[in-house]
DNA sequence: GTAATGTCTCTAGTGACTAGAGGTTCAAGA
DNA sequence: TCTTGAACCTCTAGTCACTAGAGACATTAC
C-alpha cells in the first residue's frame, strides 16, 4: 500500500489530476488510512496507468469511462471498444487534415514579411485582415 | 449601421460570441441605441473578420489582442507581428507532429482487434493496459 | 518532541466560448 | 396607432480537463 504522492510519482500523474480522476469515477474511491489519507495497491496503479495511456493518446475521460467499464466485464463483447478507438483514429485524422491546411496557410503568410518594415506595410497584418489574400479555404 | 445579427450573418460569427469579444477588447464599445441595442458600420466588420480570420487559423485570443495593437499603429515595426505568426506556425507544427504519431498508434491498436470477440480477448484494451506493447514513445 | 513534508477538502480560475432565464426594443403589418 | 413576434439586452452558469491556492490535519525522519 502506498501514498497518493508515490502513485503520483510512479505513474507521472500529478496529484491533483489522481483526486480529480477518482472525482468523475475513473477511479474507484482509495481506501484510507486512519487519519483519511488515500492508499493505493497494484490495482490501483494498473487501473492509473491505463487511464493515463488512453488520455496520452487522446481519449475524452467519458471515451475513458466506458473503456473501464468493459475491462471490468471481461465478458461483453468488445465492439464498443473497437468503435471507441476508431472514432478516436478517425477525430485524429481530421484534425491532422486542418492543421496541415492551417500550416500552409501560415507557412504562407509568415515567409511574405522579415518582420523589418512598419506594420501599415506588414503582409501578415493584411492577410489576416484581408481573406482574398488567402490561397485555399481554411 | 447594422444590428449584431447582421453583423453575426456577415462574418459567420455568433452573436454572443461577438459580445464576448468586446467584452475580452478585441473590438471597441460598440455604439448604441436608444434603446441599448449595439450598432456597428463597416469599419467594426472589418475588425471582426480580422479576428474571425485570426481565430480559424489558431491564433489565440491574447495573440490576436496584440495583433491588433499593432494594426491600430501602422507606423510602428511590424517584427511582432511576425514573431506571433512565426510561433503560431511552430506550435502547429508541433501538433501536427505529435498527432501524427498518435495516428499511428491509434490505428496500430485498432487492426488489432475487429470487435468480434470480447473483450477479456480485446487488443485495444490490453494495448491501453500495457504500454509495452506499443511500438513507440507517446 | 519537533520540524519538514505530505495530504486533506474546498473554492476558484483557465480558454473560448455556449446555453438559458427573464426582461426590453425594434420593425413590419393591420 | 397598435400589436405581434423576432431580435436584442444583461447576467449567471456550464463546458473540458485540469491547475492553483488557502487553511487545516497527518505522517515521517531525526
Amino acid at each position: 500500500m502506498f501514498s497518493i504522492g508515490e502513485l503520483s510519482k510512479r505513474t507521472k500523474v500529478k496529484v491533483p489530476t489522481i483526486r480529480y480522476y477518482e472525482e468523475m469515477g475513473l477511479l474507484p474511491e482509495a481506501e484510507r488510512t486512519s487519519g483519511n489519507q488515500r492508499r493505493y495497491n497494484k490495482a490501483g496503479l494498473e487501473r492509473l496507468s491505463f487511464i493515463r495511456h488512453a488520455r496520452d493518446l487522446g481519449f475524452s475521460i467519458e471515451a475513458i469511462s466506458s473503456l473501464i467499464e468493459l475491462q471490468d466485464h471481461p465478458d461483453r463483447s468488445c465492439e464498443a471498444a473497437t468503435d471507441i478507438a476508431t472514432s478516436q483514429l478517425e477525430e485524429v485524422r481530421a484534425k491532422i487534415k486542418r492543421l496541415r491546411t492551417l500550416e500552409k496557410e501560415l507557412s504562407r503568410i509568415s515567409k511574405g514579411c522579415d518582420g523589418e518594415g512598419v506594420s501599415g506595410d506588414c503582409y501578415v497584418l493584411a492577410s489576416l485582415a484581408d481573406h482574398n489574400l488567402c490561397d485555399r479555404e481554411h
